[in-house]
DNA sequence: CTAGGGTTAG
């Protein structure tokens, strides 16, 4: 499809060079010299060199020149040591040499020398300095230089102004550069255009390059290799893929589509933009087998959702033998970590090995992420510990790991641990810990990261702020969840969810449906999750029509088909409104076999309704899905107890017993100046239990005075009345709440978090506390969140 | 004057 022009360098030699052995003036071996010195021929340089009787001052420079280009700057020194007479170009070879090698203080010091010793550096020496500067990012010292070329009228020269506007640029500060650029009326030549465009496309400015490209074009400076690669990144970061294929027809035109360089960015543009079909067609055609190139192909497989495809071009990397680097292996371990493909892991883990590539911190990280993903979190912490040089890279992909897996404390500790490490959070982790503490609901730590990113400026990124709706919301501060969201420049889709999930969990089910309606309104398209959580809304506020409308037109107006997770909202929805027929028939329609999920939506709706066949039905299909889950025993048993029929209860208890089944233990706790206070039922392991029990005695008297009932259904021990209602006294929300009647100042809101579902009586008896001790109490249990104010609860007794 | 990579959020 495409056509190529080598326009690769080809050896030549003049005639008059090839006669020159026999018979030659000094000029001509001069240029001999330098002719072979061009062709990289350095050793037979050197012989020509010391085989000539005699030699002159431009001998000199030429060998010097030839030495400083090629980086044998021992030897060009010594030559430096022996020129008999120097010259500023003397100087100013040896200084090109220093500053192409990177070497500052030797640089830097011949420049000051040369000037002491009373020589006048020329355009090209500061060209040299400024070079030097850019590649080190040693922004003072090139403004010194700046000045320095004004002061000696340099700065009116191409080279010179060419390399400011390269060190400006690279040192991120456009204006400048700009300003630099748009100051030379005329005679920028096609270098110069290339440090502007380059410019803009390092600093992430791709329609200024792109316009660079054309202004260029419109002045008829033609582009080279060098010009086209900037192109093609800013084609590729804005998504161009319509210009990027322009500039590629203007590449195979020019003659300039057989350089590695231009090849490698053409892959990587048609990647970014998309098109797999022509990146891999520029591969498929290039003569070299370009490293680079290939990488950035399998890179474009991955990231566009075709990991098998990905590795299969490592494999054929591998077969051809090609010089596989350090970026290699990251992307193929990333479609790895995708397919889940434990074998193939630990095959490439050995490969990496062998070829000594797990030095390479860019690759244990790599290896870490999978071993991750694959859920081998043992492998990925042994990787973590033996990398040497941890970035914070290297932090982020354990902690995330671990947080994926659910192991959301251990992520904490892991972050405490970077922190003492002395390793600065990121956009990244920041966003990534956030959310574990929003998991944990853990809203001091929360709040110190919070803290801790406004000072790092992290509070600008889209991840990290989307991280912090999302925990304000899961700790049941809707208001800062919302100043949050109203801080944010930008907003994606994420942040919309976060948004109305929060405010569905809070009980505000009208307001995250009007939310969706503002998402939509400012031109966001809602995706799989947003529906779930507005489906959630919908069950949790009652709203049967919505919740209905909402489902058929997920799939109608946004082609997304609906997925376990919202037949379990839309079952929950029927069934906790009573419609169970309902409930089941969609359960029987449904394209795809119930999940857990769903029939533990419908068992809980059986549970308010006291539904034992379809109860009966619901535990059945659990007791096979997941037969290590207590849930769905403890359900059904609550069901019969909650209508007298101990002995059923009773059984179904000592099934679970006898299958090996432990109940998740039921757990509420307080968070408090970063200490967390838990309790369990009838628990007396607290410090203060003594004073805590007095004041739940103090609290039931009270709230029994104005109207409270204990709730015997909710007490499920076969056993007489008198100790029954005690048991229900000592439920751990309730010691929870007393110890927050105790500790927490007045006026403050008392946090209690249950990691299971509340139990009816104990929701009962906080709308009461609310009221008789005029507090505002948030209870968050496993499903939602109760706002208890003024003997009123968020949920409206619907949950 | 020029290229490729790994980590994030509901």
């Amino acid at each position: 499809m495409f056509k190529f022009v080598s326009n690769r360098a080809c050896g030549y030699l003049s005639p008059e060079i090839r006669n020159i052995s026999t018979k030659s003036s000094l000029i001509d071996t001069n240029k001999y010299l330098g002719d072979l010195l061009k062709l990289g021929r350095i050793d037979e340089a050197r012989e020509v060199f010391d085989e000539m009787p005699k030699r002159d001052k431009f001998t000199y420079n030429t060998m010097l020149t030839g030495y400083a280009n090629s980086g044998k700057l021992v030897e060009a020194r010594r030559l430096f040591d022996d020129t008999p007479t120097k010259s500023a170009i003397t100087w100013s070879s040896l200084i090109s040499g220093y500053c192409k090698m990177g070497w500052e203080i030797e640089s830097f010091y011949l420049f000051y020398e040369m000037q002491y010793e009373g020589y006048k550096p020329s355009q090209f020496t500061l060209g040299s300095i400024l070079r030097l500067c850019s590649i080190k990012g040693l922004f003072s010292r090139g403004e010194q230089m700046h000045c320095y070329s004004v002061k000696t009228s340099f700065d009116m020269d191409v080279f010179v102004i060419t390399s400011l506007i390269d060190l400006y640029a690279k040192c991120l500060r456009l204006v400048e550069a700009e300003y630099l650029f748009r100051g030379m009326s005329k005679g920028k030549n096609h270098v110069t255009w290339t440090a502007m465009l380059n410019g803009y496309s390092l600093n992430g400015d791709a329609i200024g390059a792109i316009e660079c490209f054309r202004g260029m074009r419109a002045e008829g400076i033609e582009a080279n290799q060098y010009t086209f690669p900037g192109v093609l990144a800013a084609c590729a970061a804005d998504s161009d893929l319509g210009f990027g294929a322009q500039v590629h027809s203007c590449i195979v035109h020019g003659g300039f589509g057989a350089n590695v360089f231009v090849q490698s960015a053409l892959v990587d543009m048609y990647t970014k933009c998309g098109d797999l079909c022509s990146a891999r067609k520029v591969v498929d055609s290039m003569e070299f087998n370009d490293a680079i190139s290939w990488n950035a192909m399998t890179v474009g497989y991955v990231r566009q959702g075709f990991p098998e495809k990905a590795l299969s071009l490592f494999t054929k990397m591998h077969e051809k033998n090609m010089e596989l680097d350090e970026f290699t292996y990251p992307s193929v371990l990333n479609s790895i970590a995708l397919m889940k493909d434990m074998k193939n892991g630990k095959c490439l883990h050995s490969l990496i090995i062998k070829s000594g590539f797990e030095s390479y911190t860019l690759v244990s990280n790599a290896l870490i992420d999978m071993y991750a993903k694959i859920n081998n979190l043992d492998c990925a912490y042994k990787i973590f510990n033996f990398t040497a040089e941890k970035d914070v890279i290297s932090w982020t992909s354990l902690i995330t790991g671990y947080a994926h897996n659910g192991c959301h404390l251990e992520a904490l500790k892991v972050f405490c641990k970077m922190r003492l490490d002395g390793t600065d959070p990121d956009r990244f982790v920041a966003a990534s810990i956030l959310s574990s503490c929003a998991e944990l609901a853990l809203l001091n730590i929360g709040q110190q990261v919070h803290a801790n990113s406004l000072k790092t400026a992290l509070d600008t990124s889209l991840s990290v702020n989307n991280s912090l709706v999302s925990l304000y919301a899961n700790c049941g501060c809707l208001e800062h969840a919302k100043k949050v969201f109203n801080s944010m420049e930008i907003r994606n889709v994420i942040s919309w969810t976060a948004l109305i999930v929060g405010y569905a969990q809070n009980g505000k089910g009208i307001k995250s449906l009007q939310f969706y309606e503002k998402m939509v309104a400012s031109g966001i398209n809602p995706d799989y999750i947003t529906f779930i959580g507005l489906l959630f809304a919908c069950s949790h506020g009652g709203f049967i029509e919505r919740g209905r409308y909402y489902f058929s037109s997920m799939v109608k107006d946004h082609g997304i088909k609906p997925g376990p997770d919202h037949y379990a909202c839309m079952i929950d929805l029927l069934s906790r409104s009573g419609k169970m027929q309902e409930a089941e028939d969609l359960l029987n329609k449904m394209p795809v076999e119930p999940d857990a999920t769903i029939w533990k939506a419908l068992l809980a709706a059986c549970r308010v309704h006291k539904n034992i066949d379809l109860a009966k039905k619901a535990a059945k299909a659990l007791f096979e899905l997941e037969p290590q889950d207590a849930a769905p025993y403890v359900l059904l048993s609550n069901i019969y107890s909650s209508i007298g029929k101990w002995d059923e209860a009773a059984s179904v208890r000592r099934l679970m017993k006898s299958k090996g089944v432990g109940k998740e233990p039921g757990r509420s706790w307080i968070e408090m100046n970063g200490k967390v206070h838990a309790f369990m039922s009838e628990d007396r392991s607290h410090l203060n239990a003594e004073e805590i029990y007095l004041k739940v005695d103090e609290m039931i008297m009270k709230i029994k005075e104005v109207g409270y009932v204990p709730d015997m259904n909710f007490a499920l021990h076969d056993i007489n009345e008198e100790n029954k209602e005690r048991g229900l006294a000592y439920h751990g929300e309730k010691l929870a709440v007393a110890f927050g009647l105790l500790n927490v100042s007045i006026g403050a809101p008392i946090r209690i978090y249950k990691n299971i579902r509340v139990c009816g009586d104990c929701h009962n008896a906080m709308k009461f506390i609310s009221r008789v001790y005029d507090r505002y109490i948030i209870l968050r249990d496993s499903n939602c969140f109760h706002h208890f104010k003024e003997g009123m609860c968020s949920c409206g007794d619907y949950w």
